[in-house]
DNA sequence: CATATACCCATTGACGCCCATATAATCCCA
DNA sequence: TGGGATTATATGGGCGTCAATGGGTATATG
């Protein structure tokens, strides 16, 4: 599987360690696999990260928008300027950034949530009740939910 | 035959070890014969399952909508962090998470039905009280149809 | 030299792999 | 076509491996 899945809530040690869920170190490059990038989330006080290759991708979004819009400066900035690269060790732990610890009030454990292509470090509670809200607002339009999930084809 | 089709019950043994119908595993593309996902029924207190092929669709899918919209992140956190993949072992067995087998009240018993592109694993009573309700339903609708196409004058 | 971080080793529990058996399904040949 | 032989499926259990976690120590970096 290539895509980050599923939840997982990890223990955060005294040194500040954390496991990267295994089957997410899976969806790195066999290449890059002891280095990701992390970010602080726009919309969600969260924490964002995927593979150093997903880069390229988020600068395609980005250079999608419009170049005059104030969305343009605001994401470019907020995005690019935060990025921090994040090294895992031999036993696939990383280390997260106080700032970033403190942006999604992270303490000592750590909700990860695949979300495809990248995924989301919440503090347990707050990305749980997270999932509940965002599903919710799906039911309301229970049309398009269908939509995604029914078979095509 | 490839759908998922007809109904199984199968014991879940001490290490919570289920095995996936013979028929079920065939209907599985030979690449990724030995990985499943699984989730959360929308409308039924019960599982649903199928190949991981059909997870990289939705992926497409969601990749595919406005990516600085509420309705991507809402899509990707339900989809995503909600699925769950399993890996199915050499006698075609594989593990129900805990998660999923308290929504869905299972203990030591799964009932599969066969939905066509997915399934579904149900507390054996319980799979099988839906599938009378939902022929019931069935039924009484189709008599009141024929009243409305054949009631004339 | 002090703090942070990487590497090494250890522990525990979960999971995958292997082997075994019983029952059911299929085959094959006289 | 009957019936024994072979294969497949569902199920049970032993055991090695790996993931998550904890801690000691070396190394780096200012």
């Amino acid at each position: 599987m290539d895509l980050f899945v599923s939840k997982y809530i990890n223990k955060i040690d005294k040194k500040g360690r954390v496991s990267l869920p295994s089957s997410f170190r899976n969806v790195l490059p066999k290449a890059n696999r002891n280095e990701i990038i992390l970010y602080k989330s726009i919309k969600t006080p969260s924490i964002e990260g995927c593979g150093v290759g997903r880069l390229k991708e988020i600068a395609k979004r980005i250079n999608n928008l419009d170049f005059f819009s104030e969305d343009y400066d605001d994401f470019s900035t907020s995005i690019f300027s935060e990025i921090i690269t994040t090294n895992i060790d031999k036993e696939g732990r990383f280390l997260i950034p106080e700032e970033l610890k403190l942006y999604a009030g992270i303490k000592n454990e750590a909700a990860f949530f695949g979300q495809g292509h990248y995924f989301q470090i919440w503090e347990p509670k707050k990305g749980l009740k997270n999932t509940e809200d965002s599903r919710r607002r799906l039911l309301k339009e229970k049309k398009s939910l269908r939509m995604m999930l029914t078979q095509h084809k």
